[in-house]
DNA sequence: CTGAAAGCGCTTACAG
DNA sequence: CTGAAAGCGCTTACAG
């Protein structure tokens, strides 16, 4: 019987019942040896592994965490917006909560089903949920609020200002106000703003981050920067870059300093800036954020801000596994990432 | 008791045993409110829907299923690399699937995991396993053959040649071949292949499709193409395009056409031309592939291929739905998706 | 070193 | 319309 068959898993074989009398052993026996437990006969063990080859057997993990095991599972939520950074971050926390032996469930968070999403991980027993990118304020602090409530730890990557809520995020902030004072001391004192026309806390943030730094050299945001924002939903961001510079050159007032929400934006800008005779950065400076691919293609290459995602989920994973299987902390904790420039060709100094 | 201090969900109750005597019910009654079966007073009913929302009770799920409720979960795999079109392709897969209720367990394969990955979904008892992307392909039949002796239905999207699979993906080597029919019926017969220098089986079946094409008007692949391929791996597939594209210009003989791997490829290889000095599309056409957003960047925007996303995430459910909770079907099933020929400005004649 | 018994949190016949 | 009992597939004391 336990001869050589091993190709065909006998498929039949769905329970440890069944399974501990195909080996000829008490079931107990052979939990014992799934789970690895000490005390056990070497040959014991042998028959065992070889049966789990010939059967193909799996363990019912819905029974295995119903007696009491952990379910070693963490909730994601992410963000309807699957933008590359977004999806770098969520890749990089699966693989390091796996490094850790933990499962992770993975759901798109959209308007309307974030309360159906937490009830299935609570039904699921997590063990914590982390909230990747940006989402309804309210409905996120409500979240987190329940979350305490019932001791699950949570975490909040990317969303600043949510009460009581545990965060990990870049100071969007402070990566303007170095992204500024670059262009500060580079001598440029007009700025159009691209497509930061947005209500979300993450570009209101990054508004300030400009304000300020213009502030710490005395000057004011609303007379030094200018925008031209579309206000039709936005099929394709290089497109609108294009569309938006065209709109400040066509106006006949253009700043020395062009400064995208993002580096799609910024790079369409500079094709629409070139278009248009502009020499980058000899006569205008172009500077985008993420700091994704895209930006070594453009002729000069994009400066751009770097979110530094490893760093950024490094910092998430060592603040949240601490709190797994523990008592909840009482305090919540606000750990902000040290941005990075990345000053390339598109910026330089102002033409005198 | 259950007056109004609803703010709190009394994290104490876990269990249904708990939450019944907190309502002051029968379990058996509960459950069956929870599961909205018929025959209730309207007043127990409400009874419950108050006492949830007092205590935040939610069932446990690994009791549910072990009960023998269907798990409704699917476990999906995805490749290592995370380009936009795989990320589309799951991210559209998993809303379909949550609109019929179901759940989806994502895990990314790398190197060596696959096994543990299949495990783990054996263990939840998933309906159905889903493949987006390739993968190595002794594993990938492996795992087909596995889940078909266990009766699991399976999907491979994208991955085509393998033995016993239900496979849904682009013909690519269709895709193609409506390329270079579009290349040829402009007159060009020299041709650049760019980082076409991988042994991948998508890539494989494209070089086909090139063969192919060629051979229907009496030409033959090895004359009529060439390619400076690096042999470092890739970084920056902007950066890399660029970089045979030069390597191209340096060599003296230039092709009328460039055929690149990927829209990121292209789009280098198209700025590399253009620094060079070449025109496009009246020196050289460039073509690309996926048809990203970033094709509309370049001047001219670049022609590529779609892989029409939705459609083939559309069979590909059409195909997978039916067979849940079936008797698994004996023959397997293969879906060509289309390829949809986005010509844009960067092809053209060839200068005569 | 191995086995029989209890119990995790649910649902589903089966009685009342 | 509601309740007591059995059982899903495991693990963990507790005996032998």
């Amino acid at each position: 019987m336990s001869t050589s068959q091993p190709k065909t898993p006998t498929s039949q074989i769905r329970s440890s019942t069944e399974f501990a009398r195909y080996v000829g052993l008490a079931r107990t026996t052979v939990s014992r040896v799934l789970n690895g437990q000490p005390g056990l006969k070497p040959k014991t063990i042998e028959r065992v592994k070889r049966a789990i080859e010939e059967t193909g057997f799996v363990p019912n993990a819905y029974a295995l965490h119903l007696k009491g095991k952990r379910t070693a599972t963490v909730g994601i939520c992410i963000e309807n917006l699957l933008t590359p950074p977004v999806v770098r971050k969520l890749a990089s926390l699966q693989r390091l909560l796996r490094e850790d032996n933990f499962t992770s469930l993975i759901e798109v968070i959209e308007p309307g089903n974030s309360d159906k999403v937490i009830r299935h991980f609570l039904s699921m027993r997590v063990e914590a949920v982390v909230f990747i990118g940006h989402f309804n304020e309210d409905d996120l602090t409500r979240h987190v609020a329940e979350l305490g409530a019932r001791e699950t730890p949570h975490l909040v990557i990317d969303h600043v200002g949510i009460k009581g809520a545990n965060t990990v995020s870049l100071d969007r902030t402070k990566a303007m106000r170095v992204l500024m004072d670059h262009l500060l001391d580079y001598g440029h004192r007009t700025f159009a703003l691209l497509a930061f026309n947005s209500p979300a806390r993450s570009v209101l943030d990054r508004l300030h981050g400009i304000g300020d730094a213009l502030a710490a050299r005395g000057l004011v945001l609303e007379q030094c920067t200018s925008a031209h924002d579309g206000v039709y939903p936005r099929v394709n961001d290089f497109e609108e870059g294009r569309r938006i510079a065209r709109a400040f050159v066509e106006s006949g007032k253009v700043p020395t300093a062009f400064i995208a929400v993002n580096d799609e934006v910024a790079i369409g800008a500079m094709h629409g800036l070139q278009e248009a005779g502009l020499r980058v950065p000899q006569d205008v400076s172009v500077a985008g954020f993420n700091n994704l691919d895209v930006c070594l293609m453009p002729t000069p290459a994009l400066t751009s801000i770097d979110q530094r995602i490893e760093e950024t989920i490094q910092v998430a994973q060592e603040v949240l596994l601490p709190q797994l299987g523990q008592p909840l902390r009482a305090r919540s904790l606000v750990r902000l990432i040290e941005p990075l420039l990345v000053a390339r060709g598109s910026t330089g100094p102002v033409r005198s």
